[in-house]
DNA sequence: TGATTTTTGTACTAAAGAGTAAATAACCCT
DNA sequence: AGGGTTATTTACTCTTTAGTACAAAAATCA
């Protein structure tokens, strides 16, 4: 008899939409990083003042790990869908277009939150520095599965490295990251991902 | 007349190494970022004083600007001995296994400053991200001068694209430093630089 | 209507942030 | 030795930081 699911409230109702409000802050976090932004920051963005805040997401770390929990499974991401391409390459020609295309995108910040949201910090970042590179871990680590996968289906040579192919492509994701975050064009991105798929094993 | 060059001091003389200080500096903001590392954090690991390192230095910016200053030109950067390979392949070599062993090098932080130091930031660190970003287009265009040169030199094919092999070269280079920061070892990075020395035209 | 519960706004706290004033200390030059 | 100059130390400024106390407001429940 959980009672989570249940909207029927008691009290006084909130007056702000707790997803549109951490979507607000996870666009601040991601063009100011942890350490960059402060509460002031953040609250305005998200149009609350800052006792709502605590009392809806904890403190700054938690907006933070919700923010990124939200930012990861967003309908847009491309993470995924790429993973469910039918063959490695397709799955890396998706990972490295759709990483051009979104990280250049300035419908929202550019780069991706996960490298650039604490990369170098304070101490009183090195929870979510932490967080930030398991998750990278984690994602890498679904690459290798895929293409362990592949290996069996065939359409990866049985000589190839799965793990050293997962490294290559997450390291080319992360300096598209960069590269975005600097100003590059999605043409430009484009150009990049081709050079990095021309070495990639097909089946 | 200047006297700038001139060693003989008048008045008290400075206690302590502005070089080495300017190193420990360095380290804070490679490991810290510009907005995670405090003014504490930098004079203490400086041993200095704060009016010590204002007087030295002017403020925390211009520390910061001098500091990647010396970081681009300390005789154990990669960079500029790569450039001088004899051909475009053998540039691009030196630079993927340069960044390779040296952004894992643990006798100093992990990672790039050049990429982490201000990435996303705060509005006081605009300044400096600014100028790491006018700083890593800088070397991309040295990188595609090069190959511009091979290709004149004939180590690299006419139809080559020197602007876009550079692009890729630097965005490869760049993950590679996420890749470090993360704890990737020399090993794993040497691999993801096999991978991406693949797609690289030979003369 | 009144009791209960939860959110909201304002105002606050204590600590840390960057930067500075001013007195003292250590050197050179005469 | 004494004057000029620069560095060092201590103690301070003012602002901003993350986080909170508390009273008033807005809903449900009885």
């Amino acid at each position: 008899m959980s009672a989570a699911s249940c909207s029927a409230a008691v009290g006084r109702p909130r007056a702000f939409d707790k997803q549109t409000a951490l979507e607000k802050a996870l666009e601040v976090f991601w063009i100011k990083g942890f350490d960059g932004a402060s509460l002031s920051d953040l609250t305005s963005a998200m149009g609350i003042n800052k006792p709502s805040m605590y009392s809806a997401f904890g403190n700054k770390e938690q907006l933070f790990l919700q923010a990124i929990e939200f930012y990861e499974n967003r309908p847009c991401s491309f993470f995924k869908p790429a993973l469910e391409q039918p063959t490695a390459y397709k799955v890396a020609e998706a990972m490295l277009l759709g990483a051009a295309k979104n990280m250049s995108d300035s419908t929202h910040p550019q780069g991706c939150v996960m490298v650039q949201g604490a990369l170098a910090c304070s101490e009183a970042a090195a929870g979510v520095k932490e967080e930030l590179i398991k998750r990278r871990q984690q994602s890498q680590e679904k690459v290798q599965a895929r293409f362990e996968l592949a290996i069996e289906q065939g359409d990866l040579p049985k000589s190839a490295d799965p793990a050293a192919l997962a490294r290559y492509l997450n390291t080319i994701i992360q300096g598209i990251s960069i590269q975005a975050s600097s100003g590059a064009t999605e043409a430009q991105l484009n150009e990049v991902a081709q050079l990095a798929l021309a070495s990639f094993p097909r089946g």
